[in-house]
DNA sequence: CGGTTTGTTAAGAAAATATTTAACGTTTTT
DNA sequence: AAAAACGTTAAATATTTTCTTAACAAACCG
């Protein structure tokens, strides 16, 4: 048996932080945020609050990819501006508890797709309504508006929805809902 | 005022599904799926079943790209091969009930990101604990140790959620648990 | 079987994205 | 007010990803 000191102990320490940060980097790249966010995302998760600087030196890469990549993440709700006293330099901090990762990013990205759809659709509606007036057209362009107008109709309810699951993740009500489901015990609580 | 013949008509139409189809790609790309991806799910939805042919014909594409889009959109369950009959090509179809791509598409990603993590976490938790248990280690290491496996610890909760979440998707509890809110008012509606 | 058609894989070209270095503007400190 | 530190933006570079053409493999038809 080879002797296991204090340095092979960090170092192992380091290697399984590293596994759960490419973890939680490739589940972020699942959707759609970029590997090194990710990656930089896990660091912070582990580090607690943070510098650029420090991040910079954490992760080996330039500044403006810190700034950046922290600015991304800050577009996704997962890491907010933090004071540390007497430190002139900005601080940032990852959203640890993933209930709330999940609510900030999901709601966004719902609130974002029923909007855009939805805008989207009522102006398509609208140009295919004024085809449907026009009396000149052959009876079976006016039935293919008509058609394509109530496909975009029927996917209305979705996006209602959508924005209901939306504020039902915001305000928190969707964890009494769905209920916790550990393997045997629970002790924790969400939000 | 100019004539408005069924040309232009069909023209206008044709607009006015790009119109969904350009936001349908937008909102793909907002999960990470690509833009072009998302063009070619749009465009399924309006046509209907398809061969790889007629896509690349209406996107203007080529044939290896319809292929490896079409496999995409398979691997996130929203299409599915198709039969038509006395039809040699192969055929696909786009998943049209919206409800059923989201379960379909958050579930996939959902269960995905659950395995994957509690995997990460147990093989970083089983490096931890022999870290632990080593005697021989500052107390400063093994407490350093400790922290990170007590964070992994308290981060499982929420993947049990997750997969609970993800089985209601799937099985369809969550719609009948989250309502459907159409706006009851209806002060704007435009014309 | 041999010849065709269809779909996929491989390799190369093109495009998009990420990253870095350098320059800039702003704030803080002395 | 000047100097220094910090963060961001811009331009250039590098890398990755996507897309196409070409070669391949499998299914279908006579």
């Amino acid at each position: 048996m080879a002797e296991f000191g204090d340095d092979q102990a960090k170092a192992s320490i380091s290697n399984a932080k590293d596994l759960v940060i490419d973890s939680l980097a490739e589940t972020m790249d699942l959707y759609g945020v970029t590997r090194s966010a990710g990656t930089l995302y896990g660091t912070m998760y582990f580090e607690g609050d943070m510098t650029l600087d420090e991040m910079r030196d954490e992760l080996g890469m330039s500044k403006p990819s810190m700034s950046t990549g922290v600015k991304k993440l800050q577009d996704f709700n997962v890491v907010k501006k933090t004071f540390r006293r007497g430190q002139r330099k900005h601080t940032y901090v990852a959203e640890r508890d993933f209930f709330k990762f999940f609510s900030n990013f999901f709601s966004h990205k719902w609130d974002r797709e029923a909007v855009l759809n939805m805008e989207a659709i009522e102006q398509s509606q609208k140009q295919l309504h004024s085809i449907m007036e026009t009396a000149t057209l052959s009876e079976e362009v006016r039935q293919e508006a008509e058609e394509v107008y109530d496909i975009l109709e029927q996917s209305k309810p979705y996006y209602y929805w959508l924005q209901r699951l939306s504020d039902m993740v915001k305000t928190g009500e969707i964890f009494d809902l769905v209920p916790f489901h550990p393997p045997e015990d629970d002790e924790n609580e969400q939000n």
